[in-house]
RNA sequence: GGCGGGGUAGCUCAGUUGGUAAGAGCGACGGAUUCAUAACCCGUAGGUCGGCGGUUCAAGUCCGCCCCCCGCCA
């Protein structure tokens, strides 16, 4: 059977994420693993966060507290954002482990070193006497030789756009201590990209891994299978444009993935001094999370080789495992470009093997010298917004979680999110769009359920009526729009499946309504009970289409109707064996409020009442 | 300045490889109905598909130029 490795991009442990990031990487994610569960597969869904790098050190001494510390913090915060929405990974792990994670990311350094696709360079980089310390572009400011604005940081000018080369700064200063740093010249490690692909069906390079990566690419960047911004982003403009260089990999930074792990020797030219001070560049290790994740996953199963099941392909089949990586379109460049090169140019040789081995004190896990798997696709978003203007905490222009949780479900959240869903232009989220959404979704699906719930309850004892013809829902309609939605979502078209959802729910009205069940109870009871246990049998068709978008209220109309369990996947459910004449009903109630106007308008005016008060 | 993405009904947007007289939802208007969360169902109005030119028997859909918005990079 296919596999299924679903991911979704590494949170930063660094501060809140907002809706913006819950539409664009984690929901969607979810509703494919969700679904995929329903119909059975075999699926995956693994996230952590990425702790290393500069921007956390910084936050981190800027609080008084240690890194680690720091990052479990927002580990936590994290993960209980995504769980409150409803997002269910299978593992949730985190970077700064030491075990598999640091453990992982230096064989995956090791190999790539043995295979020649790292090598080290001679860079400047500024150096604090008074901290003793190399200063990362974040850790230096000073006047920008490009607007004459002070307080420049070594990354970006506050003043203007440009982006800042630190070691051109005015009267540059560290930014801790505030004295004048010295350039110094420090070797780095660099990825060469070089050999990655420069068009489908171009002729790979010798070295281990090429053939395998080129293969990948001929399969995986057409226009057939990417959507068209990610299509474009990463063939017209990455790779025949920009062409892949190398990138450093290494930094001499005391937060992240130490060299000085790795025994003397192990990477040539790398004195036991160096090595001290240097550890992986954060963007180098963060996506080896996936892996290092999923080693964890099938460590608390209790069977570690698992992991292995999800990421080492058999030599000659491709096609068994389907990797798909959900993310924002700024993370294209690196699950498009770096990371399939990264684990393309994981394959080696006996020498290579053996050389991991003797660093590592044995190999970490049987995957070594193998293939890994490659991903089929990279179904990234575009940019949401909210009333206008991007998400942002430090504009406090931001939806409160917490606030947001208390006053609504969380389900009609995710069900405006698909509907307003990037998937091909930047959107927004507005209050108003909000309350239009959740309206729908109670007056087209929710009233459906209640009023087919509340008549059998009233005028068939809340039972599924007996009697009368059979068949009356036409079912080929509603078995279109089911295999619809299913296509839809593997074909990472959520909007599109969520508008075969609602149509759905609009068969069951149409269908009430010529049926005129109210009347028919007067001078029918046979007919009108057949009319409604047809929309009560509809009921778990929809709760099980629902529930990869709004797993809670689909579990909650599954209740209502008297099952156990949890809904199951339409194209499975034979809803006449699951609800047979005179099955008892559960208890009708409200499945989704609506929000009235006055609701809105407070939200809408708390938004902007917080901005202010920041400003 | 370069690149990318947008510019389709009042609003938010769909429109795969060019081909049945341009679609959906919301909003507006009219009708029907009363089982239901004043919900549902039916119908109407409304668009020179940013502008100009080209290719084609045929273009919102391909090509060229121009205008406006957003993003990335200079």
């Amino acid at each position: 059977m296919t596999r299924l490795l679903v991911t979704s991009a590494l949170p930063y442990a660094n501060g809140p994420i907002h809706f913006g990031h819950l539409v664009g990487a984690y929901l969607p994610a979810d509703i494919f693993a969700r679904y995929h569960r329903l119909i059975g597969s075999d699926v995956l869904f693994v996230c952590g966060t990425d702790e290393h790098g500069v921007p956390i050190t910084v936050n981190a001494e800027k609080e008084g507290v240690g890194y680690q510390e720091y990052v479990d913090r927002w580990h936590e915060e994290i993960r209980g954002f995504l769980t409150r929405f409803g997002v269910e990974f299978d593992v949730f792990g985190q970077t700064s482990r030491p075990d598999p994670h640091h453990r992982l990311s230096l064989e995956f350094f090791l190999r790539l070193l043995h295979n020649r696709r790292i090598a080290p360079r001679e860079v400047k980089q500024f150096y604090c006497a008074t901290c003793d310390r190399f200063l990362s572009d974040r850790y230096v400011e000073g006047t920008c030789y490009s607007c004459g604005a002070e307080r420049a940081r070594g990354d970006e000018c506050r003043q203007c756009p440009t982006l800042i080369d630190p070691l051109k700064l005015i009267d540059p200063y560290c930014v801790t201590c505030r004295s004048t740093p010295e350039t110094r010249s420090v070797t780095q490690w660099e990825l060469l990209l070089e050999g990655y692909p420069k068009r489908v069906g171009g002729a790979p390079d010798d070295l281990p891994g090429g053939k395998s990566l080129q293969e990948w690419f001929d399969r995986f960047a057409t226009r057939e299978n990417l959507k068209p911004n990610v299509y474009s982003t990463v063939v017209t403009k990455l790779v025949e444009q920009e062409k892949p260089r190398a990138r450093p990999i290494t930094r001499n930074l005391r937060w992240g993935i130490p060299l000085s792990a790795l025994p003397d020797g192990a990477v040539p030219g790398l004195t036991p001094e160096e090595a001290a001070e240097k550890v992986l560049y954060v963007w180098f290790d963060a996506p080896i999370g996936y892996c290092s994740n999923t080693i964890l996953w099938a460590r608390e199963q209790g069977d570690e080789a698992r992991w292995r099941e999800y990421w080492i392909r058999p030599d000659d089949a491709p096609g068994d495992v389907r990797l798909v990586h959900f993310l924002g379109k700024d993370n294209i460049p690196f699950h498009c470009i770096i990371f399939p090169a990264m684990l393309a140019w994981q394959e080696t040789d006996a020498a290579g093997i053996e050389s991991v081995e003797k660093a590592l004190g044995g190999v970490l896990g049987p995957g070594v010298g193998e293939r890994y798997v490659l991903p089929e696709n990279v179904p990234a978003n575009e940019f949401y917004n909210l009333e206008g203007r991007k998400f942002s905490t430090s504009d406090r222009w931001y939806i409160d979680p917490d606030e947001f949780c208390e006053q609504f479900d969380p389900d009609v959240l995710r069900f405006t999110l698909v509907r307003t869903m990037p998937e091909s232009a930047d959107t927004e989220f507005t209050w108003r769009e909000f309350q239009a959404r959740t309206n729908e979704l109670a007056d087209a699906f929710g009233n459906f359920a209640s009023r087919v719930l509340k008549f059998a309850e009233k005028y068939f004892d809340n039972r599924v009526p007996a009697g009368g013809a059979k068949d009356l829902l036409d079912p080929a309609p509603v078995d279109e729009h089911v295999a619809g939605l299913g296509a839809a979502i593997d074909g990472y078209r959520l909007r599109t499946a969520l508008d075969h959802f609602v149509d759905i729910a609009r068969l069951g009205n149409k269908f009430f309504d010529e049926q005129q069940p109210w009347k028919s109870r007067k001078d029918d009871l046979e007919a009108c009970g057949a009319a409604i246990r047809a929309c009560i049998r509809l009921l778990p068709v929809l709760a099980g289409a629902a529930w990869p978008f709004i797993p809670r209220t689909a579990e909650r109309l599954w209740e209502m109707l008297g099952l156990e369990g949890r809904p199951t996947w339409p194209g499975s459910t034979d809803a006449a064996a699951l609800l047979p004449e005179g099955h008892l009903l559960g208890e009708a109630g409200v499945l989704v409020p609506k929000i009235s106007d006055d609701v809105v308008a407070a939200e809408v005016e708390k938004l902007h009442r917080r901005a202010a008060e920041g400003a």
